[in-house]
DNA sequence: CTGAAAGCGCTTACAG
DNA sequence: CTGAAAGCGCTTACAG
């Protein structure tokens, strides 16, 4: 937009150096004398030169990575923060990351998928970071696109371990599940019960983990586990409506996310079932509704700005070593106790 | 990453054509005879040849506008489905949009505000979207890169009623407001509330119009908008405390949004008073908040989509139209009944 | 309509 | 250490 753009010919010129001098000194100075150097950084600076970066680009400079949230309508909460985590380091290293969303269904064959057309391009982007659910059609649209990517292993489908040819990063579910579980146990509770339907791999890995406790403690799993094609919220008044109908009822609930956890505490309350006195209630994710609850939920917290510079961290690290053998990081998680869990 | 990447080369000389050809072909195929083109579209296909973007970039083609977010540590939900909406139409548009992030103080000084790498960089983007909080030193950093842009005006400081030498686009609050106070005063409310801290300039657009509404019914305002340096939510908290004092007690509040009305909410409920038989209450934004809300909030839907549709088609106006006058586009907004407010 | 040439802004061997 | 030249992958006048 301005008139005429200085390049780094005018720079050269000012400076009464080459080309290569010039292209040199941008790129951090070595192998420059100092004297040339501060001249031609005069030049730069008098002239407010600013290099171009697509035309540093062509020859590989200037790298670039793509945060790719698929399937998520709104941004979600949750994905927000991985982003956030992404942006944050690679500010400190110098990394571009460009953020794009994509929408699928899990049955379009792969070829079908439509990608932003910052993907379909060739050139803007040298690495992926997958996050928000990814089907296996998915997956492979992705691969046969021959660059580089990471995935936020939770939410993929179709991961039941098999060795996989790609770098994930991921929290365990199960264990997560297991310890809140057994604190849960642990206050007294024998009638344990789960919430969350299992078609989500990340759910049943905490159906799992959840499982391993209650029978661990020879206790009888009391579950909700069906497939149900409804919101998360949905899922959760529907548990509630269940609940109270069961005998014994449950005196503790394990919900399968933070946003199940919200639906129940909601339902519970219209139902005239007091949390905790009535109910105890534990969540999963930390998300923003957990402080939104009264009182505030007792859940497990994913970490997930960590989770966000992990995949930076990972896609690094393939970009600049391709032949390395795959990698699949596992992030801790934190039970956090707050006032939704009852001592018996 | 692919051994050898083929280029506008290895096309045309597969389809036994002049560069430039292929280059048309690539940009639309005008000017060029049927023959060819198909000949030309065949051996792209075969080659699996897709345009190097950034080279494509140098000389123009292949335009690239930034959504910045600035001052938001997680991703808002009311901008990110803005953002949404940039992104959904700019997809029809065959435009290239990158999200990216800024975080800088009110009173930094323009010139050392950090600016994310793709924007301090030259040639990545042609155009600025603005969304989350713009003081006036963010803005004139902005406007000193010389750089197209158009800025969501309603989180704009210092904006009241000066000309302005760039784009806006906005919702009127003062009016939306006014007609939300409108509907609790004919419900039969008389002593209607405001809350909400009137230094920022969306909240003090709310509260003229509130006060519009209440001063044309020749009631007496009531309201509270003291600057502290607080969130909304505590915010919202602090105000109900007030409320149960006052005398007399407001019958209906309007709250300057739905993170002050959920945290009245929960307030008033601690403090038992029940919503809406002690006191309406009435949000503003429909955010997520508006729904977790058990009744539904009352309140003023922002078109969150619509605005950022209405951002990328102003920008990429004045990215062809670069000497037209600057304009300033409302949007409408709309009063959204549900179960927050009592008819008296 | 089409090819050959010059050019975009930068980087990278190549000599020196 | 440094300049002149060739090159990156593409586009744009220029002739025909």
């Amino acid at each position: 937009m301005t008139s005429k753009t200085t390049t780094i010919r005018d720079v050269a010129r000012q400076a009464r150096v080459g080309l290569g001098t010039v292209s040199r000194v941008i790129n951090g100075g070595t192998h420059v004398s100092t004297a040339t150097n501060t001249r031609v950084m005069a030049a730069i600076r008098r002239l407010g030169f600013r290099p171009n970066a697509p035309a540093r680009r062509i020859r590989g400079r200037a790298e670039m990575v793509c945060f790719l949230l698929s399937n998520r309508d709104v941004l979600h909460a949750f994905h927000a923060r991985i982003l956030q985590g992404v942006e944050t380091y690679a500010r400190t290293i110098k990394q571009h990351v460009v953020f794009c969303v994509v929408h699928y269904d899990a049955d379009t064959p792969p070829g079908n998928i439509l990608l932003p057309p910052l993907l379909e391009e060739r050139g803007w982007v040298d690495g992926l970071i997958l996050a928000g659910t990814v089907y296996p059609n998915f997956l492979r649209r992705i691969q046969s696109m021959g660059i580089p990517f990471v995935a936020f292993g939770n939410n993929v489908f179709g991961l039941d371990g098999r060795r996989q040819n790609f770098d994930r990063v991921r929290f365990d579910g199960a264990k997560a599940e297991y310890e809140a579980a057994r604190f849960v146990i642990e206050q007294g509770h024998r009638t344990v019960a789960f919430v969350g339907d299992t078609f989500y791999p990340w759910v049943r890995e905490r159906y799992s983990g959840y499982l391993d406790a209650v029978r661990e403690a020879r206790l009888n799993p009391t579950a909700i586990t069906a497939r149900k094609t409804m919101t998360f919220g949905e899922y959760g008044e529907w548990a509630a409506s269940c609940f109270v109908e069961a005998d014994p009822r449950p005196t503790a609930v394990l919900a399968a996310n933070d946003e199940v956890a919200y639906a129940l505490w909601r339902s519970f309350r219209r139902l005239n079932l007091r949390i905790p006195e009535d109910v105890s209630l534990v969540g999963f994710d930390d998300r923003e509704e957990a402080l939104l609850m009264d009182p505030a939920l007792t859940t497990v917290r994913v970490h997930k700005e960590e989770i966000g510079k992990a995949c930076m961290e990972t896609l690094l690290k393939r970009l600049h070593h391709p032949e390395k053998p795959f990698t699949a990081r596992v992030l801790p998680t934190e039970l956090i106790v707050r006032g939704t869990v009852r001592h018996l």
